[in-house]
DNA sequence: CCCTCCTGCTATTTCGTAATAGCACCGCGT
DNA sequence: ACGCGGTGCTATTACGAAATAGCAGGAGGG
């Protein structure tokens, strides 16, 4: 099969010329639009039959111009994509965009240029926005500025974050995870189980998604009749004090935000000879360990990231489309509640 | 703060109209081109004020119907690129692949829109090519068919392939690993170990990569005074008789090419009473099982994912850069040598 | 005082495709 | 014979950016 040695792509042009036809004739029969204009067969066999000649295929610049669309939606990232260390975070979520940018025919912009030296990303670089080469864009991450958010919600460019996402004054599209309704359950499936006293142990600093979580585990603690007992820190402020006066008061099940501690608590439990979960129950809330997966996984919440990564995708898209009746532009799913394994009845007594 | 409402991303025509200048002018000022078109620097500051209050950003697909560059690298898989199943195998390339992009300050199209109902996707689908929008991609996995890489070489698109790929009559730019030379290394090594008997099965198809394997080995061979043995089979293929038989004849050692073959070879010495590697030294030659991690991971080459991935794209960006002059089109990288998990001294007497 | 040269911009064309406006031609009715 | 409507095309324009041609206006020289 002798490949045609053109040194370029042909045109429409081209076709027309060795088809006899004109331009306009030679899009009518590609674009099937047979209704609005009429192209006898005979022309239209003539015309399929340079196309199949000169091997002709569209230029999907040229189609993109007209229709003031490139098909690109954007993935920006407020740190690298593909890091080894977050691929575990990141991943499942890039899944789902891919997944959902395949069945509706768009292509995907990764926004790899707006790193600093600093490694992180922003997206407003130099003044400039370089997301706008994109329909609209996902944005993924934790460690933005609320500000860049605001900016481009002002300016109109159509965006969906992945994780709940409130900045004061714009009203930005998201979808995230329901962690106070699960952790709320969570509590309740934890009482049923036989504890009184459940602790919850938070990330020092705050974000939507772990004020949720807190939430949650209080009104579970309303509905439980147990009385809540919350406690901010960084894993670093974890002591070997605290963790006695936790365990002399008697709690016998903790919620955790943060694997890091989550780590810190076995450890001191091992020491006082303490089993997990036959004598204390500990849930993560995330995962955010950055070391290797530990023997036993945690019992955690399961957040929908492929869900979530499909959702923003299909939302983005909706947006796009119809920017001036938007749908309902906050999306909130569902999390699998936590295996057993790090969960276990109450201690009957200790 | 009046909001600028944009439901439309600005054009030059509509910063000209801001600046009070033509468009032409936004042109030259934005393209930095003050050589051939003279713009004074009030005329350059005014354009500049403009750009800067409607965020303008150039439309990509203008730009590449015109020729120009959009700092964009297309990434185009014959596969999806984050399936689970094949994450191993792709994911360590985006990553080197991603590394470098955002070293050169470029950013990614991952071109998702092209793939078919079966899974498939080619590079002219559904008539039109997408690739152009990118200034030049990275094409990664194995292409059903030739013929889609020499047109888009015909056509004069800089691309690189990831793996070595032949097409007759075109000149195809590819990034390799030098599966040859270490395979010949190898066979060298397990001479030095006492091994006179070394078999090679190899995959029913045939790559360019697998012949490099296949020839490596029989060089290697030479070099070590070891006559060379080779079956190519599919896994299904080897039966226990084909293993008693290689057994009786006194292969001390196994060169496979498949992952999936030497789990069953392993299966078969197990059912025979013989230890890998005591009695039998295998050598995975490409790790391609699909199943789950052995407990003990296989004697294999090092594939040097990463940097080949950030070696294609240094590769593309130059022929980008210089289409006339071009570099070395050809790279080789090396792999690295096996752990010695699975290879063994050859036993003394069976 | 007029002509030339230079400067700094504007006007126009180009890329490939799609949509719309418009134009020849045919057959039919009167 | 003349008009009328329908058919099957062609001609033209627009999309956004960039390159090129060209044009006003001022400076300078003769």
């Amino acid at each position: 099969m002798p490949v045609p040695q053109r040194r370029q792509a042909p045109t429409q042009a081209d076709v027309a010329r060795v088809a006899g036809v004109s331009q306009g004739a030679v899009s009518a029969v590609i674009g099937g639009r047979a209704g609005q204009q009429r192209i006898t067969a005979e022309t239209a066999r003539r015309v399929l039959d340079a196309v199949q000649e000169l091997g002709y295929v569209a230029n999907a610049s040229a189609r993109s111009l007209k229709g003031k669309r490139n098909r690109l939606l954007g993935v920006h990232t407020f740190e690298s994509v593909f890091p080894i260390s977050r691929m575990d975070f990141y991943h499942e979520f890039l899944i789902g965009i891919e997944e959902e940018a395949v069945a509706e025919g768009y292509d995907l912009v990764l926004f790899t240029s707006t790193e600093e030296t600093n490694g992180q990303r922003q997206v407003y670089r130099g003044g400039s926005n370089r997301l706008n080469i994109a329909d609209g864009s996902v944005l993924l991450g934790i460690a933005s500025d609320n500000s860049d958010l605001a900016r481009l919600a002002a300016e109109g460019y159509p965006f969906v974050h992945v994780g709940r996402r409130d900045v004061p004054g714009a009203d930005i599209a998201w979808v995230g995870a329901d962690y106070g309704t699960t952790t709320a359950e969570l509590v309740g499936h934890l009482a049923a189980l036989g504890h009184r006293n459940i602790g919850y142990v938070g990330d020092a600093e705050r974000y939507e998604a772990s004020g949720d979580r807190e939430s949650g585990y209080r009104a579970g603690c309303g509905a439980a009749g147990v009385t809540p007992s919350v406690l901010f820190t960084r894993p670093e402020g974890l002591t070997t004090e605290w963790f006695d006066g936790v365990i002399g008061s008697g709690v016998t099940a903790l919620m955790m935000e943060n694997e890091d501690a989550a780590m810190r608590v076995a450890g001191f439990a091992h020491s006082r000879g303490l089993a997990i979960p036959q004598d204390l129950s500990i849930v993560v809330l995330i995962k955010t360990f950055s070391g290797p997966t530990p023997d036993r996984p945690w019992s955690t919440l399961g957040i929908p990231r492929n869900d979530m990564g499909r959702s923003a995708v299909r939302l983005l898209i909706e947006m796009i489309d119809a920017p001036d009746s938007p749908p309902d532009r906050h999306i909130l799913l569902s999390c699998t509640a936590p295996e057993n394994s790090t969960i276990a009845a109450a201690p009957t007594s200790r």
